[in-house]
DNA sequence: ATCTATTACGAAAACGGTTTCGTGTTGATA
DNA sequence: TATCAACACGAAACCGTTTTCGTAATAGAT
């Protein structure tokens, strides 16, 4: 086992300082050629490479983000990740990956496992408790203590700091819209109840749709599920008593399972009845039929987030100004619905 | 903007040495409670934290662990990761997530990165390129600066370490016998090339049950494709042309797509074609039929991996025993064949 | 009154770097 | 010959901890 070699075992090795060779390795003006040439010759001959703790001391820069979402067992998360890394890695920056797995509790603590120095700034989506109970203290000592964050797709409007989301509403209209233009009558939302913020603005943009329609809003077309688990005799029972032509969902799961139930009841998607979803995964391209989704482009918005994060990190200026960067969604058609 | 207080302001403040109170906070017998209260309450008053770097380099312990993988938009990995971070945070330990996207010189840098110390082991799965090249050394010289690495799934038997894998050819014998059992007569495999380790494994499950059956191997039964993309004409060929009335795919997408050709051209599933798939996604669970898979508990298989590394890293003796664990694969029945 | 043990604390080294500043040596200049 | 700048390097502080070791003060024993 070969350990590690520091500065310290080369200006032994060599009999010069530890300074010089320290300046020697970065080619400073300071040490004389020859001097420069034997020390780096030595550090490459056995692989020297500097301590990253060490420098992360030094220079209070750990060169490291924190990402701290709800799930990671999910596409849309895992996309973020993605764009997130790729960004980050190739501006020198490795990423710590902490999962609340939508516990407030959980949050809590990964902010403060991480904020003790392991990070230079985060990046997070907030836990569905989190929003529910609606405490943002930790994120508020985070930003009070000088660290950058930037919040992405489950956000709050109570904490300052910088913002990435996609026009969820802008989504959930363009979907809708959709549907009444090819002449659908009974368009249906299935939906989870409010407290997932980006829910609300689906919603949201499904009722300004209709309501600007002469269509207008039938409350009693929505049915809202308690929770993210499935509820399949819910979801039968809305759909066998109300009757709808088309059917928007707020993610890609109660989406599929709906088009399965009609299916069953031999129903014809997309001429009998029509499905758009949320969330351009997996499921939807190789969904039977494949489904017509409002993609949210995640890794557009894990590249947006971690650009926008590593410029407040490495800007010198304590400029307090926040933006929100609100990214547009496009609704991706499949066989689900009428071209 | 209040700044993070360090020992060094504690001290300042109470008038005591800087051991003292790093002492004091420790709850050493050998501060007089006094003082111990004294600066317990002021830390408590100060919300004092200790610096995680500082503490690293003392210790030359990150309380890190690197994970580097090739993909990390995938379920398989995804569920890995979700194991991991469970395990090593339940421990204490942070995960730093690198991906490959199956190139060599990612993996090479990322290990690199990582190596320099900010992180106490890395738990990784190789990329297809570094597999089909065969060249380890970036892992020899980890290893070598005595560095613990485990690999998990994607492993190669060249370097000395701890491993986790699934029992792949067990899975492929699995799923190949339940065909036979099913009195299946053509039964087809969809694979990928052989780089990929675990490809190779599961084709050996099934060329073993079927050589081991009356049936005996047709090589013509076997669609090798060329890479992981879809290549839609390559499976529609030859499922047109050899007929089999089961198909063993080595993914999920390979079954989900081959599944929805012959569902178009009017076979019916399972009655006249079966289908058995590798991994338990969302894919599998929503497909239309549902898809019998061959399960590889992911979230176990992270679990397992974090916990052999973290003893390792924790161990005091430099004991170099290695081992391999094996995880047994189980069939998870759903509605592509007959129970 | 002297010695010893205990208590309570501080100084300093160490982890592995970076960086500022001081200084001995050299050669050129006045 | 005295002065001085340029050169090349080293000492030391610093980042924020932990930990070893030394020691002043006090109390108890003889």
């Amino acid at each position: 086992m070969k350990t590690k070699i520091t500065l310290k075992d080369i200006a032994r090795e060599l009999e010069v300082s530890i300074s010089t060779v320290s300046k020697a390795l970065k080619n400073s003006e300071e040490i004389s050629r020859d001097t420069k040439e034997k020390v780096q010759a030595f550090a490459k001959l056995y692989n020297y490479k500097p301590n990253n703790i060490a420098i992360s001391l030094k220079n209070k820069r750990t060169k490291n983000i924190g990402v701290v979402i709800p799930d990671i067992v999910h596409h849309f998360f895992t996309t973020v990740i993605r764009g997130i890394e790729k960004y980050a890695n190739a501006r020198g920056y490795n990423v710590i990956v902490c999962l609340s797995e939508e516990s407030f509790d959980k949050e809590v603590i990964n902010m403060e496992m991480l904020a003790n120095g392991s990070i230079d700034g985060f990046i997070m989506s907030l836990s569905s408790e989190t929003q529910q109970k609606g405490d943002y203290n930790h994120l508020k000592e985070v930003t009070e203590q000088g660290i950058p964050v930037v919040l992405f797709d489950r956000i709050t409007n109570e904490i300052d700091c910088d913002k990435v989301v996609i026009d969820d509403e802008l989504g959930g209209y363009m979907a809708t819209k959709k549907f009444i233009e090819q002449g659908k009558k009974r368009i249906a939302l299935i939906s989870t109840d409010d407290y997932l913020s980006v829910s609300k603005a689906r919603s949201m943009g499904y009722h300004k749709a209709l309501s600007e329609s002469k269509l207008g809003v039938d409350e009693s077309m929505v049915l809202k599920m308690p929770s993210m688990e499935m509820d399949e005799n819910r979801i039968k029972e809305f759909l066998e008593a109300q009757k709808p032509d088309a059917v928007l969902c707020v993610n890609e799961i109660f989406a599929v399972y709906s088009m399965r139930l009609v299916q069953k009841s031999g129903l014809k998607i997309p001429d009998d009845i029509s499905f758009i979803g949320f969330t351009d995964g997996v499921l939807s391209k190789y969904a039977n039929p494949s489904l017509t989704v409002v993609a949210q482009h995640g890794e557009k918005m894990g590249e947006v987030s971690a650009k926008m994060l590593i410029d407040k990190i490495e800007s010198e200026e304590e400029e307090e100004t926040y933006q929100t960067k609100i990214l547009e969604p496009t609704l991706v058609i499949r066989e689900s619905i009428n071209h």
